[in-house]
DNA sequence: CCGGATCCCTTTCGATACTG
DNA sequence: CAGTATCGAAAGGGATCCGG
């Protein structure tokens, strides 16, 4: 048993054609992350997330929001309202992924420091100390 | 305080212009969460990755691995011998890091049954019942 | 207010071939 | 074995206009 860390049902997201690894593309993409940390505390309105979301055009902001409808991770709720009112918020699956994309929101604050001191380590460019040994 | 879900260090990953934004940036993207989920469990050779991560290019797992190496996830190790040997591991950070993105990848795996089924009844095309309501 | 449809530029990524 | 260079295809993403 080599799949130590493959404690799943068979799948496996290092292989290119198993589906997990499809279902993990689609998750390794910022805007995903947001809006699904975003809707994380509750329901939104379409704008709400708009502002929350600063910088997010309405046309990725809509195609995030279908993919996550698609994939069953976001539900939304349309009021048949003049103007109208569509509010978003995650289903059970969601909010399962949820708390694991916010870990790594929060994981991303926390490390700044971290990971910019690391970067000007790096631009330093150390050269590598003498070489060659046959 | 309405900074609910953001109990870091004034850090906010939904501002553009956060530190924060980038690095979850640098996160979301399915060949980083590979490798690190690779090099959990030890260290491995650049071609133990490229046999693990099934499809990778030399070209993308090596830019893989520089951008995890200048932002402090991965140490590389030089060995000056002939053949060429390299050896990646995780830092520190990167093994905090990797727990968490192992989850994810662990959740896409679990779920892809739930993920299937949304994606089967998303294609039904559900029609909305009646509208309008002024 | 919600969001679909286009246009278009930029970046990314894969495939391939090559060097030390 | 490790890594670079180049090229073309594809996707990401902004701007804008339009419709319900």
């Amino acid at each position: 048993m080599d799949s130590e860390d493959n404690s799943s049902f068979g799948y496996d997201a290092f292989r290119r054609t198993c589906p997990s690894h499809t279902v993990l593309e689609t998750l390794a993409n910022k805007w995903v992350y947001l809006v699904v940390c975003a809707l994380r505390r509750g329901r939104l309105r379409n704008g709400e997330l708009a502002r929350k979301l600063e910088g997010i055009t309405p046309k990725m902001l809509t195609q995030t929001l279908r993919i996550l409808e698609r994939d069953g991770i976001v539900r939304r709720e349309i009021f048949p309202v003049i103007p109208p009112r569509v509010e978003y918020e995650l289903t059970e699956l969601g909010q399962n992924l949820a708390g694991l994309l916010n870990q790594i929101r929060s994981w991303s604050e926390q490390h700044v420091p971290d990971i910019r001191d690391a970067r000007a380590r790096a631009s330093m460019e150390p050269q590598e100390d003498s070489v060659a040994r046959g």
